[in-house]
RNA sequence: GGAGGGAUACCCAAGUGGCCAAAGGGAGCAGACUGUAAAUCUGCCGUCGUAGACUUCGGAGGUUCGAAUCCUCCUCCCUCCA
């Protein structure tokens, strides 16, 4: 069964810039859109099984080409079936193209047309990653969306630095749609670069279009720029894209981030800030985050969340995981990422139904005013 | 009874004349975290405080311009020999 997104409800008010509720059909099932789609970037969701994950309602996982590059190699993955069989995930799988490491291993990296030389950061030898191998190396993966190979531009970035990279990822962009394979099924999609430059976002975008996509993402972002310059490159991009297709803002973010993504029409989400911050201790809920770390919930027998259902919030109390924190006890990570997770996974949820039932504006004044 | 070793901030522990309010850990407290080099990182951690000031290194006294560091006595702890 091929790729195929279909647009079930637009914001009747804004259809082309506003709330879009949809499907995504893959070769390991459908996708409800608007969705946030957990990390796991080297073939686990850190903390959590895969069942766990089914449980909290992920609907679609991420993994990195760049560590499964590395360890234990795409080959042995190939060898044993795919990413899905061998970290037991039978739901869809979207890769990542190594290039946001391009980005965050800026100091072990050589960039040039061809592509980039990275040092391994686990054993410091040298590696490549060409536009061509990041794209073989997805679909040895077995990737239901596989991402281009681009450069996630830092923040700031000079124009021409911008302007420089940005036309390179669009050429490695029409070479990976050269050597992309779609004979598995699997969709390939764009990433719109540009910085903070919105013409140069335009271009991005058009240079994208012309060669012809899946689905179309947002690269770049939720990199320091701050929130208000976020919303303005999806207020100028998203409208540029074809509304028939499923538009990715990559790495974002915080609840907030979501919701207003959503509200601009954004129906793909991916954020390391629910597993990473459950790790570290921040948890969230209806009126904001906690520190589970804090001495104030010391003695504290309420739930993280009294608004919350999760497995979590029903059966252990804030005093409780605050212990299991500070022993440095495994359960704390476990415990806390599936919160952190439902939350986010209920959230999207939340906003999935408000569109159907055409009170995505209902929605959004409630959600604020809980974190009031 | 004899010989030797030791007492440093909440805990462990460096320091053996000035560069010491005193290394380093731990604990504690606070903060950060956005396509994961992250169960990580940063800050505070004697007192008041912006700077700066003040009181500390078992206790008391002494030497010295200057002592956690040297000397004397005292208290307590440990090891070995009887």
């Amino acid at each position: 069964m091929a790729f195929s997104f279909e647009l079930l409800r637009t914001d009747a008010a804004a259809p082309s810039s506003g709330p879009r509720r949809g499907r995504i059909t893959t070769t390991h099932g459908t996708i409800e859109t608007p969705v946030f789609m957990p990390v796991g970037t080297q073939g686990t969701v850190k903390a959590v099984t895969p069942e766990t994950l089914h449980d909290v309602g992920a609907q679609i996982i991420l993994g990195n080409t760049y560590h499964l590059f590395l360890r234990p190699g795409h080959e042995l993955i190939e060898r044993l079936g795919g990413l899905h069989a061998f970290m037991n995930w039978s739901g869809p799988i979207l890769t990542d193209s190594g290039g946001f490491q391009v980005f965050s291993l800026g100091k072990l990296r050589k960039i040039d047309e061809d592509g980039v030389r990275f040092q391994s950061h686990l054993d410091g030898s040298s590696k490549v990653l060409t536009p061509e191998s990041s794209i073989q190396i997805q679909q040895a993966l077995g990737a239901d969306i596989v991402m281009v190979f681009d450069e996630c531009i830092p923040y700031p970035s000079t124009r021409e630095y911008t302007v420089d990279s940005t036309t390179r990822s669009m050429r490695w962009a029409q070479r990976c749609r050269n050597a992309h394979d779609r004979s598995d099924g699997s969709a390939l999609f764009g990433i719109v670069q540009g910085g903070m430059y919105e013409d140069l976002r335009r271009e991005s975008a058009q240079s994208l279009i012309d060669i012809g996509f899946d689905g179309y993402a947002l690269g770049g972002l939720s990199v320091g720029e701050g929130a208000e310059q976020m919303y303005a490159v999806m207020d100028y991009t998203l409208p540029l894209l074809p509304s028939q297709q499923p538009r990715y803002v990559m790495g974002v973010g915080t609840p907030e981030n979501l919701v207003e993504g959503v509200r601009r029409g954004v129906d793909m989400f991916d954020c390391v800030m629910p597993t990473r911050n459950a790790r570290n201790g921040l948890l969230f809920t209806h009126t904001g985050k906690i520190s589970i770390k804090q001495a104030q919930y010391e003695d504290d027998s309420e739930p993280i969340d009294p608004l919350c259902d999760c497995y979590v919030c029903r059966n252990y109390s804030r005093a409780y995981l605050r212990h299991l924190y500070k022993s440095n006890e495994i359960l704390a990570s476990m415990l806390n990422t599936q919160h952190n997770l439902h939350y986010y996974l209920h959230l999207m949820h939340q906003m999935r139904s408000a569109i159907e039932q055409g009170e995505f504006a209902r929605f959004y004044a409630d959600f604020y005013s809980m974190r009031a």
